[in-house]
DNA sequence: TATTGTTATACTCTATAACTATA
DNA sequence: TATAGTTATAGAGTATAACAATA
C-alpha cells in the first residue's frame, strides 16, 4: 500500500518519526505530545526523586495565589475529585506546606493557607520551571509562548460543567 | 492579607475562578488545564461505556498512518514503555482491531496492521472528534485552532531525546 | 435535603526487573 | 553484547460508594 502523497515533513511523531495523518488536526492529541516534553522540564526541575508530584505543586500554587481557599474550590479548578484533593492535601500538610483552618462562618468548609515553607518552595519551583520551559522552548519566540499560553488558556475557559470537581 | 491590584479577569482558573498568578505563565499548567477540556470530549464522543481508552484510539491512528510499524516505534512516538504497549496492543489484538506479524527481515520486531474493523473505527472515531472539538472550541477561530496545533507540534517536537519509549 | 469533607476500597494505569528470541 | 518483545509484579493514581458533620 504505497503512499499517494510524500508525508509533510512537519506532521512527523517526535522520536519515532511517523506520520501524524489524520492525527494532526486532533487538539487532544497535540496537548498530549506537548504534555510529554512540559512533564519532562516538571520531571528534571522540580519532580525528581523525593519531590513533589505535579499536582501537589499545582495545588500549592493556587492556594499561594488564593489564600483561605476550600478544598471544593480546588477540587473544581483542577477536575480532581474531592477524596483525591483531601488525600492530596493530607500528604501537603503532612509535609508540613499547607495547613487547614475550619471556616468560622460555615464550618463544613476547611480553608487552605500555605506554611511559611510551602510559600518558599513554591515560589522557587514556579521560578524553576518558568526558568525551564523557557529554555526547553527555545523554539518558541516569547511572543509564540505567550499566544500559545492565551490560546490554552482559552481552550480550558471552553470546559464543561459536568465534571469531576463537582 | 488584601490583595493590591485586582486579578485580571482572562487570569482565573475554569469553574472554581480561582487566581492563577504566577501559574498563568507555565506552559504545563496552561496544558493540564486544557486537555481537561479535550478529555471530556474525547470520553463524550468515542470513550463513553465500553469504548476504547484515549492510547488505544491514539495506538490505532497512528498504525493507521504507518502501516507496519513495529511496537517499538509505536512506544517512542507516545512515551510509552515498551510493556505497557505490548499490553495495549494486546487489548487491541483481541479486540479485533490490530494484527501483528513478524517482519521477514529481522524476526525480532513484530509489525503491527490494523484490520478492517480497525480501519473503520478509527476513521470513524476520528471523524467523530474533529467534529466535536470543533463544537466544544467554538471560542476559538479556524485560524486560531490552527495557530494552537502548529505551536503545540512545536512544543512536541522540543522534546528530548531520554525517553521512556527508549 | 443538600453540601463539605473524609474514609474505605476496588480498579486502572504505569514502571521496573527479568526473561526469550533473535541479531 | 545489544535489541525487540514479552511476562510478572509492585506501586502510584483515580474513581465510586458510603459516612459524618453542618447547613
Amino acid at each position: 500500500m504505497p503512499r499517494q502523497t510524500p508525508v509533510p515533513a512537519a506532521e512527523r511523531t517526535p522520536q519515532a518519526q511517523l506520520s501524524e495523518a489524520g492525527l494532526h488536526a486532533i487538539v487532544g492529541y497535540q496537548l498530549a505530545q506537548a504534555t510529554i516534553v512540559t512533564d519532562q522540564v516538571y520531571d528534571e526541575q522540580v519532580g525528581h526523586d523525593g519531590g513533589l508530584r505535579r499536582v501537589e505543586y499545582t495545588l500549592l500554587a493556587l492556594v499561594k495565589a488564593n489564600p483561605d481557599v476550600s478544598a471544593r474550590q480546588l477540587a473544581r479548578a483542577l477536575s480532581v475529585t474531592p477524596p483525591n484533593i483531601a488525600i492530596w492535601l493530607d500528604r501537603l500538610e503532612t509535609r508540613g506546606l499547607v495547613a487547614r483552618t475550619r471556616s468560622a462562618s460555615d464550618a463544613r468548609v476547611q480553608h487552605v493557607r500555605l506554611t511559611e515553607d510551602g510559600q518558599q518552595w513554591v515560589a522557587h519551583a514556579t521560578a524553576l520551571l518558568l526558568q525551564a520551559e523557557q529554555a526547553a522552548l527555545a523554539a518558541l519566540s516569547p511572543a509564540e509562548r505567550a499566544i500559545l499560553v492565551e490560546l490554552l488558556h482559552k481552550v480550558a475557559l471552553s470546559r464543561k460543567r459536568a465534571d469531576k470537581g463537582g
